[in-house]
DNA sequence: CGGAGTATTGAAACCTATCAACAATTGTGG
DNA sequence: CCACAATTGTTGATAGGTTTCAATACTCCG
């Protein structure tokens, strides 16, 4: 069953991804060969060790991408947010596993076919390389948070972060439906829930935001989150 | 002045990457644009803001990838060994600064013209997109080391990822080389320098390594190291 | 040999993790 | 609609690993 994911509106929890994948012309052809596939929330799209003989699009909801050490340590990688592009692997098996964050719908690409038509459109291939690119550089900021950053430059760079991919830059009082719990958010930074939650707190009491519900931030002062993110700019 | 990567033979304080970039065949019509340049250690290839008008390979040497956030912490995002390709930013600007770790001879790609190039030839093309891909995957598994891992597993993933990427991993008694400064080893896994020394002494303590010279490790015992390391397969 | 840069080691401080209790929210069934 | 259970989130006290500050040793090289 061949559907094109254009059709598909069903309720975001993000709104559509501002400024990530490609223009949407270049991206086009894929969405004609996928399958539309609906993933409960917690479910798994593949697990770490998987064959990777399929790409994913996100149509609607959100996708995690992620490794459990062996004892039990979880670590996010990246978060897919409608538009975006899941299993961007090369190699035979994935390297992380890749789970809903919330109910989805993923259109499921067989890699195959995707490969072919990367070779019968070059449009289509650099379109994937720039995607490539950008997640790589996204990795990178990633890592200098994980790896430099305090608790509390990590969640506000967290929080500057989802206004922009959710399309809120322009919004003088943005307002965030996080959809992911607190383990989601503590294993994204790198930290445990306890801390999220306590960092959370600190940022309301600084009034850099309200929490009118766990999963509710509004951002109450931009400027004072930005200057506590500490970015490089 | 043009002049073709491969008939230089610079002093490589690493061996080749194995294993990483593409088959040379698919990279080959890179190098015969470029212009050999020398870096001399902690110069600078280009840095964070740059526009980002060209590529580089690195022939000899090696070369880190870094951000210094505006209180002075550094993070190395990656590390470019021989054969590795530098500048994957497709953005404007770098967002990362790119600084030799010894003295290093880097072919310089004109952006523009691999541009072309990537047009008229889809291999290459190909070739880009699996690089970034490889990149990427490093990436997260940084992210991971970073997120989760203790500063014993830090160093220890650290010394394995040398092991492979300098194509020893054959070898019984693997030898390091390591060239880097406690300092970029930090920088890299996101500890101080006294850590770094500090589980070094451990590691030897343990007997997983020899420490013959500061720059110079033995492994002595490369399951132990194996388990240290609680890699997650 | 001497001096600069680099690495090691020690002691104390600090931030986050861990353990624990409790509160809030969600979902279910009566 | 309420009661209850399960899940999720918050808050407190303590512990622990890494950082910071400081002193000393080692390595390289003129």
């Amino acid at each position: 069953m061949f559907v094109n994911a254009a059709v598909v509106q069903a309720p975001q929890p993000f709104p559509p991804a501002a400024g990530r994948g490609l223009p949407a012309s270049d991206m086009a052809p894929l969405d004609r060969l996928g399958t539309l596939v609906d993933v409960a929330r917690d479910a798994t799209l593949f697990y770490e060790g998987d064959l990777a003989d399929h790409l994913y699009r996100v149509v609607s909801g959100a996708v995690r991408l992620c490794k459990v050490l062996p004892d039990g340590r979880r670590q996010l990688a990246d978060i897919f947010l409608p538009g975006d592009l899941v299993g961007l692997d090369l190699g035979e098996s994935h390297s992380f596993a890749a789970e809903a964050i919330t109910d989805s719908v993923v259109l499921k690409l067989p890699r195959q076919r995707v490969e072919t038509l990367i070779n019968e459109n070059p449009r289509l291939g650099r379109a994937l390389l720039s995607l490539a690119v950008e997640r790589l550089a996204a990795a990178q900021s990633q890592m200098v948070l994980l790896g430099r950053k305090n608790a509390t430059e990590r969640l506000a760079s967290f929080l500057l972060g989802l206004i922009e991919r959710t399309g809120q830059a322009a919004s003088d009082r943005p307002t965030l439906n996080l959809t992911m719990t607190r383990a989601d958010i503590a294993d994204y930074l790198g930290l445990t829930i306890e801390t999220v939650s306590r960092t959370f707190a600190r940022l309301k009491q600084l009034n850099a935001i309200a929490l009118p519900h766990p999963q509710r931030v509004v951002v109450r002062d931009r400027e004072l989150l930005e200057e506590l993110a500490e970015e490089a700019d």
